[in-house]
Order: C-alpha cells, then structure tokens, then sequence
DNA sequence: AAACAGTTTTGCACCACAAGACTAT
DNA sequence: GCATAGTCTTGTGGTGCAAAACTGT
C-alpha cells in the first residue's frame, strides 16, 4: 500500500440497498450506490434515471473520466492521482463519463465512440459500397473524430475481422462458456500499458492459434468472401494491414433489406466477440491450477509428493489458519 | 539506404491427468 | 430404449525456447 493511502478505506462501497454486494453502479436520481442486481430492479422501470459507473480505482465513489487508455471509470480523486503519477499516464485521454443508459444501451462502453467506426467497419466488412469500401483506409486514418485520439478499437476490429475473412480465426466459444467472460474489449490497453507478458490482451497482433471449429466458422461473417481465399500474412507490428492483397471481387446485388439484415446479423456478432481465452470447463482449469509442475510443465504427482502436500497444507491450517485448494 | 548486432516481443510445444465423449455390452 | 462399464479424446496453465520483430549503430 502506498504511503498516505494508510487512512483511506481501500474495500469497496457495499450496495445501498442489499448491502451485501459491492456496488458498481450509482445513480444519480437515487444518491445511491448500487450493486448489479439492485440496480436492474430498481431501474427495470426507471429507466430514465442516470447511472453512471463506480470507480473501479477506489470503488467508493461515482466515476467522473473515462480513461480510453485505461479503459477505466474513475472518479475525479483517482483520476488525477492516476493520470498525475508520470508524464505517460497524463497523456491518456480521459472524457466525461456518460451516464449508463445513454452510453451504454448495447452494454458496450465503446459504442458511443465508435459509432461512426462502426459504420466504417460494417461497410468495410460487407464492402457492398464500391465508393465507400475503396475509402475505408482513409477513413480509418480519420479516427481522431470526435476529438479523440488514435482509436485503436476500431482500426483493430479491421484487423481482426481480416483475420476472420483468411480462415484464422481466435478461439472463440460464443455460447458454451462455463466461466463468464467479460464481453467488453478495450483494445486500447495494449497501447500504453507495460505488461510484461499480458495473457490476452491485445496490442496488435491477436493470438493466431488456427481453430477451425465448427463454432469458429459460426464467427465467420456469412458473406459471400467467406469463401474467398486471401493469403495473410501478419502485418509488422504497429502497422494496421487492411487488406494488403489484390483487389476482391465481390457481388454487389444484395438488396436493402438484405444489407440491413446483414448489417444487423454482424453487429450482433461482433458484440459476441470476445479475443480472451475462454475457459470451457472451470473444473479442469481449477484442476490445472493445482498440479504440480517443473518448469511449467504439469508433473506426476506421486503419491510421496501428495502425501508431502497433504502435510504441508494441514500445517498451513493449523499454523496460517487458512486452507489451500485441496489436491486430487 | 543497407547491413549487422543486440534486444525485445511473440507464438507455441511440452507435460499429466481428470472430465467429458464415445463405444460396446 | 436404457443403464453400465470400459476406452478414447480433450482441455487445462506456467515455462522455456525459437523465431520474428524491433532498435540502435
């Protein structure tokens, strides 16, 4: 803990209601912090009260910023120890947060910034526009609309959705997932954060592992250059390849109706995108976690070493007064 | 601008074994 | 068709290493 933090509570605010549950959220109309269920019940029909996000720093007051390049809601307090701490963390561009039901409609905290993106990215996708399809480039160079910065968000979602369009596809497990997953992506952390090895986030370049599932393709947007071949190779880092590759041919009969419905059946699949590892069974993950192992490498447990582990965490019962993950 | 060396980043194989999927009876 | 037993396949995470990418000279 940091000095002068000592005297600062550092658990989050419970919810007002349940008290029970931390809060996440605070609505304005109610001066009250709320947690997730109490804040559907109580809004179910309130729909016009302003929430708005609590700070994910202290989690004891309502956020005032958003950070795209933290992509966190924090409130004027750690907004400006955070953003004060070192000449990089002051260049992250920070906006009024918005209240929940206006900018967060979709459940996507990026939507409102992205709208226009969007627009891009979807004609991008279905490239059904000759005009505006041969524009995207140039359009995604103009993503400081809107007054903010470079939106990796969207330029990203280009190379990703490209990724789809060559056959490669992440893992991705849109709806048997055991363990829930956070649907939001905030692209942007890999920007300007330092993470030694970050797992799953993104700063470029997407895991390439080639999954080629029958659920992956159920990713694939149905379009008609589902089925067309383009050879991809990975972009240098910090270069956003679009489509570097020969001109594609593509039909162009769709009609209204049918685009609008292909737009929406896109939009509803690029929300179910999710680029982080998803756990298809939390019994073996938990397992995993507790298996021995050299070098990163699961090791036999022999009966000597199980029977050493036996010891060894009824002793840290008794002496730390806590127990660990019982062994298999 | 090109070539080279050094450094950093990234992707992937490896391991054991419980759980799930599948097959036979 | 259903139940049970047996066999096969899958998925899980931390680490090391090789290759690629990047940076500086």
């Amino acid at each position: 803990m940091l000095e002068g933090q000592a005297t600062t509570p550092t658990w989050p605010r419970m919810c007002d209601t349940c008290r029970s549950v931390p809060s996440t959220v605070f609505c304005r109309s109610h001066t009250a912090f709320l947690c997730a269920t109490c804040d559907t019940r109580l809004h179910v029909s309130l729909t016009w009260h302003e929430r708005v996000w609590v700070c994910e720093a202290c989690e004891r007051a309502p956020a005032a910023f958003l950070c795209k390049a933290d992509a966190a809601s924090l409130c004027a307090s750690c907004d400006a120890d955070i953003h004060a701490a070192n000449p990089l963390a002051s260049r992250h561009h920070r906006v009024p947060i918005l209240p929940i039901a206006a900018a967060n409609n979709n459940n996507n905290d990026d939507d409102d910034v992205a709208d226009i993106d969007d627009e891009d990215e979807t004609a991008s996708w279905l490239l059904l526009n000759p005009i505006k399809s041969a524009t995207v480039p140039n359009t995604n160079n103009n993503n400081n609309n809107n007054g903010f910065l470079y939106n990796a968000a969207a330029t990203t979602d280009h190379y990703a959705q490209h990724q789809h369009f060559a056959g490669v596809s992440q893992k991705s497990y849109a709806g048997d997932s055991v363990v829930p997953v956070q649907q939001h992506q905030h692209f942007q952390l890999g920007l300007e954060f330092d993470n030694s090895k970050p797992a799953f986030s993104y700063n470029g370049s997407v895991s390439q592992s080639v999954s080629v599932s029958s659920m992956d393709i159920g990713v694939v947007p149905e379009s008609p250059m589902r089925d067309v071949s383009i050879a991809h190779t990975r972009p240098p880092k910090g270069t956003i390849d679009l489509f570097s590759g020969p001109p594609i041919q593509v039909p162009s009969h769709f009609s209204p109706m049918d685009r609008e419905a292909r737009v929406l059946r896109y939009r509803e699949k690029k929300k179910m995108r999710k680029f982080e590892k998803t756990i298809r069974y939390a019994s073996r993950k938990a397992y995993a976690e507790t298996r021995p192992r050299i070098k990163g490498r699961f090791a036999k447990r022999t009966d000597v070493e199980a029977e050493v582990d036996q010891m060894f965490s009824t002793t840290l019962i008794t002496e730390v007064g806590y127990g660990i993950v019982p062994s298999f």
